[in-house]
RNA sequence: GGGCGAAUAGCUCAGCGGAAGAGCGUCGCCCUUACAAGGCGGUGGUCGCAGGUUCGAACCCUGCUUCGCCUACCA
């Protein structure tokens, strides 16, 4: 067969990839038979948000799961990764309110309940699927045909089922309790949607008078929620309080009474005053004390965040702050204020929103967590679920055994809605899998709870609800519980650790047997990416390219401040070239060392670039270079011992450094050590397989222009010896770095010739593996030792200054017999890759004018240089090496004299140590000989 | 306040008990017909500081310093 092809000698992206991304789906290869006689290697994507657009952090994280998904399908295993989309409920809430606003100037409750759900289901249908276009752009081998939502009619019905089931068990339960309140969204949030920092504040004293003579002076960072005072405590334990224990206050601005009480509220007796003001309504802590010593809770802060009744008149309708000035003005007008100092505040705000946090008492759902994280903790301790790095495994232990009841109920409209109904004739309260409309015991109509549950509970059921659960699939006895989890640090606490526990609850198992957590994607000076900074890479970006015009215009209209769009300009003053999938998906890989954080930058990614350019035109050369390979016939061969000893050493070696690479990135992939695999693959590539292997080929692969059909018979074969290993090692390469980098990979891979028994794509052929067959230490020796001596060479040239493509005599002086023989084997190529014509010699007496080098300990470079030699230069090049040998021997003479060493060193040390300090002595004799040589010159 | 992690070449990071490594940068030489998005060579480090363990420490232990990231109801 003929395999001349021409190709560009850029490799283009961005006419590959489209073209193979349809080629897998149309045939079907992403997709896993749950049926399948195979070993079964299963990994959930983390679902993204509906609104979402895919950024890096996804790339990430999906670039390591296909990696494994890929690594495994190609290990035969019946590989599944189940995609799927998050409904997101507070994001979307938020968007559609926002568009209502905007383009009708309507609230949701101008709409209505069911309105509001048809727009927002109109919104998903339209605008749902964007993201999962952006990961088939990445070649994320998603199995397709399962997708599902967290709002699907299957992932309803599982929410149903679990929160009935756990209503009924007692794991859920209606109270009332200190919640966080989301006065903008107007919605409860969980601790977790809360950010707490500490902002500048003040820290006020109130002077509140005591019924009977005498004062008592309070401090708080809230004087505005002293409206709401039922009480002023002290400590019990404060011989300052004791004496007015008891008494009553006159509460300043309201006239209330309300008593002074002892309590634990103060953990510390002397701070401030020694006395704080107690507002049940309005603090958690505050809340508590009012419990213990039966408090009225006074509301004074409404939903919207605004001062309500019983507040006097004078402040309702104000926000918040405006209170705040308003209570303290008139305090100190009533001489009730006492000192006020600057001070450092812990303020809640939501994530979402960004509003401040009003704590408030609310009838809300709740998750008991303590049985069900008790069960999640075991399965940890156990070892049925571990996490990598491992260091995650006390964050996860600590939130774990210190875990509070979830509220898992939100006052929006899109998401799951509570399946609660109350009669409000009769008061009965039922939850039920199935709608209800009338009342069991009156038969009076009933009402549905208005609430929605929290989105990280239909996640929290994820992994199982969408291989079919609450039905028993088979798809469900396949593929749970999952292989991996692959996601962020940031979701551990809402997400991992709720899907451990509901995983453990429903299935009776772990959802998940490892947990691996990446890194943080940061720019390259270690900032979080954001669009007010303007320092954000997006994924899109990267794959398609983007002109300067382009990225600026998208950040004005998504109204960047001026200093971002400055960054921007600065940063990346030419835009972005388009680069292909392949190369960020092998840069995430590389970069993915293990360690906290990844600096990204476009320069990185164009590195990878690079790499994949080599391998492009190391392909391109060896299909200039096929013409009349059989690859049946060279498959023939390497299957026989004998075939195998008729490879030359060359290709002994490149076969046996290509097993070695092959063991390496599987060891890494085992132990999820991404960058160690690209990296082999990289080294293995660019450093063995293109700067030595193709160049030790070229000759071999040369035909004489006038050879005809008369060429050689031991010539042709030793052609196509080397056109198969060619062939070879690049179809082994390309299905080890398929996982990485699947475009360019299949691109190649199906260029190349092979045998006819293959499959269809390189996505389903069988991922390399450690052959022994091909393990030869013989071959790899004397191949190191080519490259040291050609190493040697280039460097006695270079350092006088011949231009790299003058050929010179350079005599070698070799007292070993074998090495002597593996140099005149290699003469030719020395000649070819040093450009210098070697004279192979045993020893050989002084060559004036000559330029020395010793090579280990016993081989000599012997670069005649005649009047060219720099002795001064010369002497300091060697005197340098002469004094490294002196120290190397004076370190090792130090070990070798100590007596401790020789009896307590490990086997082989000591052994180790002398021999290399034979090696340095010789080494330093040739040297020194050198040394004289050139002495005799001067 | 508590927890975790990091500190190694100019930069970004590997190495985690027995001779200091990679990529990028930098400085030379080469347009050697796969690739100049390339090839070859060089330069560059008391492995944060101070103790300790060990025959031997970048690596293990203790303390300190400086940076990250979590976490927390000090009014």
């Amino acid at each position: 067969m003929t395999t001349t092809t021409a190709l560009p000698k850029q490799y283009d992206p961005s006419e590959v990839e489209p073209r193979w991304l349809r080629f897998w789906l149309e045939n079907d290869f992403f997709h896993a038979d749950e049926a399948a006689a195979k070993v079964p290697y299963s990994i959930t994507l983390p679902p993204p948000n509906v609104t979402g657009s895919l950024h890096i952090g996804h790339a990430l994280g999906s670039t390591m799961q296909d990696v494994l998904i890929r690594w495994r399908r190609m290990q035969d295993h019946n590989a599944m990764w189940m995609p799927g989309i998050d409904h997101a409920s507070i994001a979307v809430h938020v968007l559609i309110e926002r568009q209502l606003k905007r383009t009708e100037s309507k609230t949701r409750q101008d709409l209505g309940r069911d309105e509001f759900m048809r727009r927002a289901w109109e919104w998903k249908d339209k605008s749902g699927s964007r993201i999962s276009e952006q990961e088939k752009l990445m070649g994320f081998s998603l199995d397709w045909p399962r997708e599902r939502f967290t709002m699907d009619d299957k992932s309803n019905r599982a929410v149903r089922e679990a929160f009935v089931k756990l209503y009924e068990e007692g794991l859920i339960f209606r109270a009332k309790r200190m919640i966080n309140w989301d006065p903008a969204s107007e919605t409860v949030v969980s601790d977790l949607e809360v950010d707490t920092a500490d902002e500048p504040g003040k820290l006020w004293e109130i002077v509140y008078p005591i019924v009977g003579g005498g004062t008592i002076t309070v401090a708080t960072t809230r004087p505005e929620t002293m409206l709401g005072d039922t009480a002023v405590a002290v400590h019990p334990d404060d011989p300052r309080w004791a004496a007015v224990v008891g008494k009553q206050v006159e509460l300043p601005l309201t006239g209330r009474l309300i008593p002074i009480i002892a309590d634990g509220i103060l953990a510390k007796a002397e701070f401030g005053t020694g006395a704080v003001k107690v507002t049940p309504a309005h603090d958690p802590n505050d809340y508590e004390c009012g419990l213990r010593n039966h408090l009225d809770s006074l509301q004074v802060i409404d939903l919207k965040g605004r001062m309500c009744a019983p507040a006097p008149a004078k402040y309702v309708g104000m926000t918040v702050d405006k209170a705040r000035a308003a209570v303290v003005e008139d305090l100190e007008a009533a001489g009730a204020l006492g000192a006020v100092k600057d001070y450092k505040v812990p303020r809640g705000r939501s994530q979402r929103s960004g509003a401040v946090i009003e704590p408030m008492a609310m009838d809300q759902w709740w998750v008991k967590a303590a049985p069900l994280a008790a069960r999640a903790v075991e399965a940890v301790d156990g070892g049925k679920t571990r996490f990598v790095p491992e260091s995650h495994t006390k964050t996860f232990m600590n939130w774990m055994t210190n875990i509070r009841d979830w509220c898992i109920s939100r006052q929006l409209w899109w998401g799951h809605r509570i399946p609660a109904w109350y009669c409000d004739a009769c008061g009965t309260v039922e939850v039920s899998r199935t709608d209800l409309t009338a009342c069991r015991t009156c038969s009076k109509p009933l009402r549905q709870d208005d609430d929605i549950l929290d989105t990280w509970f239909s996640s929290a059921l994820w992994p199982f609800s969408t291989l079919g659960w609450p039905e028993q699939t088979r798809a469900l006895k396949t593929f749970y519980p999952n292989n991996v989890l692959v996601t962020g640090p940031d979701i551990i606490f809402f997400w991992v650790a709720r899907m451990m526990m509901f995983g453990l609850h429903f299935m009776g198992k772990v959802p998940f047997k490892v947990v691996y957590l990446t890194a943080i994607v940061t720019d390259e000076n270690g900032d979080k990416m954001s669009k007010m900074k303007g320092n954000v890479i997006d994924p899109l970006d990267i794959i398609h390219g983007a002109t300067i015009d382009k990225l600026l215009d998208r950040a004005t209209a998504e109204g960047a401040p001026d200093a971002a769009i400055k960054t921007i300009k600065k940063n990346l003053p030419k835009g972005i070239e388009a680069m292909g999938a392949d190369a960020l998906r092998f840069t995430l890989a590389r970069l993915n060392t293990g360690s906290a954080r990844i600096r990204l930058s476009v320069e990185r990614v164009d590195e990878n670039k690079k790499f994949i350019n080599k391998l492009w035109n190391a392909s391109r050369f060896a299909l200039m270079n096929l013409d009349g390979f059989d690859p049946e016939r060279f498959e023939a061969q390497l299957a026989t011992p004998a075939g195998r000893a008729a490879l030359g050493v060359s290709e002994r070696w490149i076969l046996s450094r290509l097993q070695a690479a092959a063991a390496d990135v599987d060891t890494a992939l085992e132990a999820f050590r991404f960058s160690d695999a690209a990296n082999t693959i990289y080294h293995f590539l660019w450093d063995s397989f293109c700067d030595w292997y193709i160049e030790l080929a070229k000759p071999s692969l040369q035909v004489p222009a006038d050879a005809g059909e008369a060429v050689e018979p031991a010539r042709a074969a030793r052609r196509h010896v080397v056109q198969g290993v060619l062939a070879y090692v690049l179809e082994t390469t390309m299905r080890l770095l398929h996982p990485f980098a699947p475009y360019v990979t299949e691109e190649i891979w199906q260029k190349l010739p092979k045998p006819p028994q293959l499959p269809g794509s390189l996505m389903i052929t069988k991922f390399p593996y450690r052959d022994a067959t091909f393990v030869d230490p013989a071959a790899e020796a004397e191949l190191q030792f080519v490259q040291d001596v050609v190493g040697a060479a280039r460097m006695l040239k270079a350092t006088y200054n011949l231009p790299s493509s003058q050929l010179v005599d350079i005599e070698v002086r070799v007292p070993n017999d074998g090495k002597r023989a593996t140099l005149e084997r290699f003469a030719d190529a020395i000649e070819k890759l040093a450009r210098s014509r070697p004279k192979i010699v045993a020893s050989g007496a002084a060559v004036p004018g000559a330029a020395t080098t010793v090579l280990g300990s016993d081989v000599e470079l012997v670069l005649p240089l005649g009047g060219l030699i720099d002795v001064p230069k010369e002497t300091a090049r060697i005197q340098k090496d002469v004094a490294k040998c002196d120290k190397e021997i004076a370190a090792i003479d130090k070990r070798l004299e100590n007596p401790e060493f020789i009896a307590n060193a490990k086997d082989g040390v000591v052994d180790e140590n002398r021999a290399r300090r034979a090696d340095e002595v010789a080494r330093k004799a040739a040297l020194q000989d050198a040394l004289r040589t050139l002495g005799a010159v001067s």
